[in-house]
DNA sequence: CTGTTAGCGCGTTCAG
DNA sequence: CTGAACGCGCTAACAG
């Protein structure tokens, strides 16, 4: 096993026979260095193969060049593609990105967001799982590093947030529905704690209040973001006296259950039913019959993201919003049972 | 904002009366410490609210209390799902995760670990992207951390790996299909830098000649882990004046180029051609006729590439391999035209 | 059993 | 323009 001499800024100075602080003067390049001085370390620098010690350089500066990412799921390729957009853009300024997985459970938001500050992280990239939790607030609340907030919106917290136009989306994939003809369309989305889902959920009210459609509670269900809620609810739908002629998924798990559940009882999707899943995800259009999705650049919105937070971290910004646009993609529909044109 | 009084070892030895280097001995629980003042230090730590900094302990320590994970792709449900398993089991045991993204350059495999390694991480999980690579190889003989490998392969380096058997999946997927009586049975996969790639064409070329079938150097296509090499790939298999009718691909990149490939030509799996991925991932089943797979579970792979790590930190294991077996699972396929039976 | 002291490696005051 | 000295917060020697 190779084993590197530690090379320290005292080795580097005796070998230039200057002092410590000149070392260090010449590698942060801080003004008024005389350029044999500067030579002469570098020479030094260069033969020792000298890498300062981030460990000791945060210590005494209390910066860390780290960044703490928060979601629910790295696993979920919605996230890895926003943990993907951000690590690309925090490595090339010289960040590195930890990340965490808290995985359907509230009281990990604050685990990690309370062990991420206590690791003296420069910086949180926050896809929370509520943005209503007292405990996850009061900790986001010690912080003294910058916050962005993805696709979140806590009001009242000093805070940046990249977000996106889940309203317009979800207003045009359910005119769409109705312009097919579908008058029982039903919504499976996530609970009003996370603005996505209030969202989701506002834009499905107006666009059927917009076509004149009655609201039929029974259709729309509002749960956890989990595969197994969108399967339960896919199939509870399915077996409703009245059932929907069209379905609209809400988040990408919700997706998931519902095309297992579609799959187990045999629907077909276009030639059956009307589906719709309202987080595109790279692979959905190789379904056949293709889905129809709204789609959302989820490694844009990781990009973003990290450049909000390292223009803060820059003094170049202030806390501030960006929004992500979304696009409605029809790509399979059916019409309803009984609508001729 | 709010801003926590920074809390030290010192405010907390005045408080209780006592001594730093007690506070540090009850806390580290270093044997030898009266009741009396453990009471009184314990007591003082609860109501200043006292936490250790990382940062100091790790300058202080040598230890960091991080593993560097480096994989090609985050974004990746294949990779999403090891960097998931690794970092359940790391979190547990009081470590964080930092995370990176290869992307198919060779040079940024070398870069991280370079990066890493100054970062002082405790460990290091490795899913390469080539094994055989001289800069890489020399960056990780000068690791004095555990080293990891994810399906990896690379001889005379002190390091532990978790293995998959992709041999005996593929050599049960083309039997399978020589079972149906295909003939012409084409292979996308990785070159053989990786041992992955090596294993699958092994058993590629083992279970056609079981099977007393002539090698078909036309159907064998190996390159980059790019979805667009599986596109084109298959493009190309399927522009074959004698095409194949049952196809393997190797990866999940493959597999996700090829479906694109054979969605864009309108060619239907299990009706027109036998389709067998390589690795499975969740949602590949929920293709409509589903796809048969290979099937490895991933974040099993990650589960015990951390759990080795932390066993070799805790000095409860040397460099060992730990095999992951690999099942194939057959969900739908055609037999070729002419076959009666 | 407990307190005093010396660094871990670096950046940054201060004098010269 | 350069060097000597201090301290970031902590742990581990070494004394008492």
């Amino acid at each position: 096993m190779g084993r590197a001499e530690k090379v320290t800024v005292r080795a580097v100075a005796e070998r230039a026979g200057v002092a410590v602080s000149s070392v260090s003067r010449v590698l942060n390049d801080h003004a008024d260095v005389s350029d044999g001085l500067r030579a002469r370390v570098l020479a030094a620098v260069e033969e020792l193969g000298y890498q300062p010690d981030p460990v000791a350089q945060s210590l005494r500066s209390g910066a860390t060049r780290t960044i703490g990412c928060i979601v629910r799921d790295i696993a979920n390729p919605l996230f890895g593609d926003i943990v993907k957009g951000a690590e690309n853009v925090l490595h090339d300024a010289g960040y590195s990105l930890l990340v965490s997985n808290t995985d359907g459970d509230i009281r990990r938001d604050v685990d990690y967001i309370e062990l991420f500050l206590r690791r003296r992280v420069d910086g949180l990239l926050l896809s929370l799982q509520a943005e209503d939790n007292a405990d996850m607030i009061a900790a986001l609340r010690q912080a003294s590093c910058p916050l962005v907030l993805l696709d979140r919106d806590v009001p009242g917290l000093s805070a940046s947030a990249v977000l996106c136009d889940h309203f317009t989306g979800i207003v045009a994939a359910v005119g769409h529905l109705v312009a097919l003809g579908h008058r029982r369309i039903g919504l499976i989305a996530g609970q009003p704690v996370i603005r996505a889902s209030r969202e989701r959920k506002r834009g499905f009210d107006e666009a059927l209040a917009k076509a004149g459609l009655p609201v039929a509670p029974e259709l729309v269900r509002l749960g956890p973001y989990a595969a197994e809620f969108g399967h339960a609810s896919t199939l509870e739908l399915l077996d409703l006296a009245d059932p929907p002629t069209a379905l609209v998924a809400g988040g990408i798990q919700f997706t998931m259950g519902s095309l297992r559940a579609l799959h187990e009882r045999g629907v077909r999707i276009g030639a059956e039913l009307s589906f719709i899943s309202a987080d595109d995800i790279d692979w959905l259009e190789l379904h056949d019959p293709p889905i129809s999705v709204v789609k959302r650049d989820h490694m844009r919105m990781g990009h973003l993201g990290a450049d909000l937070l390292l223009r803060t971290l820059g003094g170049e910004a202030h806390p501030c919003f960006e929004p992500v646009g979304t696009t409605y993609i029809h790509r399979a529909s059916v019409q309803p049972p009984g609508v001729s044109r």
